[in-house]
Parts: structure tokens; C-alpha cells; sequence
DNA sequence: CGGGAGGTTGATGGCCGTCAACAAGCGTGG
DNA sequence: CCACGCTTGTTGACGGCCATCAACCTCCCG
């Protein structure tokens, strides 16, 4: 019963996810089950939504990474963030929403679409607290770009996605399944990829992290957190 | 009466922003101007809003500008966007928020409380619409800090102030009144003071842009946004 | 008159971009 | 089976953009 139990919350992140934002009502998990039930899946590299583009539906992500990006006219990418487990695409309330970037499926993407808000108001409220935390990372990734050098912008992102990974269970002890190249990390952190091998290198070296076979692993979360004078994202009160 | 009509727009950016936004009802205008009468003022680098603290009110800028910002414990600040008359506040929609940065006066800021969105389902509207402004700024904001150089970092934010004053009326022909230091522009394009001195100064003489007794002129905007592979925000399909 | 805020310019140095080359792994097809 | 190309990671040499340090100016205001 128990092991049954957590099993169930471990092939769920998604769940898991909204769930830590908000308590959800019996309607809100009837409905999102059901859309579960009819996942789809993009993949690798396909593009989930374009720029200018209007954005019809709401979708919510399963299983695997993807990013809202910008390309350039002269090739550039630019990962404005990161789209993992539970997080929403397209999560707008205004009328005839239009896209303002690109996302894109950084890995194969198991997705669904997400349930009218007006089913449920757990439901609303979840969204409404998904739409706080994109709006954290965004301001995060700014200070990043605009402040930090290139070791603590690595660090610092990498602490991000362990935060949000454990808010949808799939990070344990500083380690979780990493699926991004050094060219991803360049894209985002707005470096090179020669530059961000030589940065990865040094904190590996520093026994910072490590990383092996897609799985990477931050030894000291909070003593590193602490060095670059980071601070958990807090969207709301504790109730 | 033209006259008339032309100075009530005039004196009121905010709703003039709003009104762009969304055409308002009666019922929003009316609450609009009731809340506008009590205004009140913020002094210049006093701050409007601290950074995790309970937000407990929505405000409307109606003259004046300000910033989101971050302070760093080594004392650097980084401004993540501006807010300029028109630019809401504390609008979120999640219960219990908490302020993810802290919203300072750059200038002397004339606001007012914002009227509750139940009020009037185009003011909800103008709030939504709002929002999603914000985050293409926020956006923006990473594309410039990512993948900008210096140059280009300055003339694409004064592109995008020039973009949003013409939205609230107080832009003609490129030109507006700019109360911006050289230090803000550093802290809000991750640049040190000298080099953005020295980056207008480049501009100034390119005869981009001059800039003299707090008016700011953009000479030839539509050709410069080409030359930046610039486009115009777009956040809604054009009804 | 003194002091502070804001702007301007020059000299020097370092972080990170650019260019280049190579290794390892992997899927494809001859 | 191996050749081949492609992706990803890795390392070295060199250069440029921008930070840093410093000095000086104007303006404003108490």
C-alpha cells in the first residue's frame, strides 16, 4: 500500500509538482488524470511552440527537459529558461495570447494538455502559482547573466534545477538525471561552449560536482549556495 | 474640446497605457479616476515594494519611473526591468504572494492603489494583458544580457523605453523625456558606468541618438531596431 | 565655499570569445 | 565488419571586449 503509494508519486512529477504549489481538489486530479491518459510526445529538438505564434492551448509537461528559446537572426540561440516536469506552456490569462518566444524539446517530451482552470479552483490557484515561479526563474536567470561570472552563473543555474527538480521528487541528495549537453548550459548562460567546458571542469575539479553517465550530482548544495549567496525562490507566504 | 480631450490624455499616461491595452468600460474608468485621486507620491530612490516581503496591494505608476531590482551582498545592483506610468505593481493572481524582488523609485513616482479586477472583466483583462507585457520585457531583458554586446545592450533598451512611452502617450517622434543616470543604465544592462559612457558617446557620434537636458532623442528608431534585428513586443493578435 | 552626484576620458589588465585540433562515442550504411 | 560522419566533450594559443583604477570636470545645493 504504502510502496504502492510511492510509486505512484515517483511515475508523476508532473503531479507532484502541482501538487507542492498548491493542494489540489479531487476535480483538479480527476481532470488532470484523464489528459493524462492522453499524453503525446514531441521529440528531441522539435519545437512545442513558435515565436508569433498564437498559443491555443495550454499544455502541461510529463516527462523530459525543454526550454523556451530565442534565435537570432545571426544563429545565436538563447535559452531564456528551463521547462522541466509539471511546468505549464502557455500558461496565459489574457485574450488572444500570442507566443513571445519559442519553446523547445531539449529531450523527447512526454506532455499533455492541461485542464481548463475553471474546473477547479486548486486548479487556478496552481497555475496562478506556476505563473509566480516563471516569473522567479526569469528574474533569476537576469541577476545571472547581468552579475555573475561564468563559474557562478554555471553554479547557480545548476542549484536552480535542483531546487525545481526536488520540488517534483526527481532529485534525492544533490543528485538527479541530467540530460543537457555543454552546448545547452552555453545557450543558456549566455557563454561559450569552450568556455563552459573549461568552467564545468573547474568546479568538477573543486569537487563542486560531478558528473557522469547523465547523471550529475552537487556535492554541498547549501555550502555552494551559500558561496555565491543564493537563496531558495519563495513565491508565497507559508501558510 | 480636441484640446480638451488631447490634455486629459496628456496628463493621464497610465490610462492612456491601459486603454492600449484593452479597450476599458465605463466601470473601470470610473474606478480608475476614483483611485487616481488618491494618489500619492514616492520619493525618488525610496523603495515601493521590498523583496520578500507579503505583497498585500496592487499599484498603479502614474508618472515617474521606477525599477524591479536585486542587491547583491557585494552591493551591486542589477535592475531586472522598469516601470514606467501605466506599469502595475504587485499584480499577481496567487494567494499569499511574496515580493521575488524589490521595486525601488528611480524618480519622484506618482502612484495610486489599482482597482480590484472583480470590478470590471476589462480591467481583469488590462491586468492579464499587463502581465504578459512584463514578462516579454523580462524576456527581452535575458536576450539583450545573453547575447548583446554593450552597444547593442543600450540602443535595444532604449528602443524598448521608446516602445512603451509611445504607449502611454509620452513619446513623439523618438523623443522623450529621459530621467535615467548612466549608473542606472549600467545596473539595469550588467555594465559598468565607464563603459556605458563610453558607449553612448559612441552612439552620440554614430548620430544614433543624442541626449541632452534630460530629453533623449532616438534619431532614426525604425532603422536602428533593423540594424538590432529588433521587433516590435506583440503579445495579443491584432482583433 | 565645500561636498556630493553625475559625467568624461585615459591606461592597464583579465575574463571570456574565437580559432583550431583532437578524442570518444554512436548510429548508419557500404 | 569496418568506414564514415556527426555529436559531444576537451584542451591550447591568441585576441578583444569590457572591468578596474584613477583623475578631472561641471553642476547643484546646502
Amino acid at each position: 500500500m504504502m510502496a504502492a503509494h510511492l510509486q505512484a508519486v515517483a511515475t508523476a512529477p508532473a503531479l507532484t509538482r502541482l501538487e507542492a504549489l498548491t493542494p489540489l481538489d479531487e476535480a483538479a486530479r480527476l481532470a488532470l488524470r484523464s489528459e493524462m491518459q492522453r499524453a503525446r510526445v514531441m521529440k528531441r529538438n522539435h519545437s512545442l511552440l513558435s515565436e508569433g505564434t498564437p498559443i491555443t492551448r495550454r499544455m502541461l509537461i510529463l516527462e523530459g527537459w525543454a526550454a523556451r528559446t530565442r534565435m537570432f537572426e545571426d544563429g545565436q540561440l538563447q535559452i531564456m529558461s528551463f521547462l522541466l516536469p509539471g511546468d505549464l506552456i502557455g500558461n496565459c490569462t489574457h485574450s488572444n495570447p500570442v507566443s513571445v518566444c519559442s519553446v523547445t524539446a531539449l529531450t523527447d517530451v512526454r506532455y499533455c494538455l492541461a485542464p481548463a482552470p475553471r474546473l477547479s479552483s486548486t486548479l487556478a490557484e496552481a497555475y496562478a502559482a506556476s505563473r509566480a515561479c516563471e516569473e522567479a526563474y526569469l528574474l533569476a536567470q537576469i541577476a545571472r547573466l547581468g552579475r555573475l561570472t561564468a563559474e557562478e552563473r554555471l553554479a547557480d543555474l545548476l542549484l536552480e534545477l535542483l531546487e525545481r527538480l526536488e520540488l517534483c521528487g526527481l532529485a534525492n541528495g544533490g543528485k538527479f538525471a541530467f540530460p543537457l549537453t555543454q552546448n545547452m548550459l552555453a545557450d543558456a548562460t549566455g557563454l561559450t561552449v569552450v568556455h563552459v567546458n573549461r568552467m564545468i571542469g573547474q568546479l568538477r575539479r573543486q569537487d563542486d560536482l560531478s558528473w557522469c553517465d547523465g547523471a550529475l550530482c552537487i556535492k554541498n548544495p547549501a555550502e555552494l549556495a551559500r558561496k555565491l549567496g543564493r537563496s531558495p525562490t519563495q513565491i508565497a507566504e507559508r501558510g
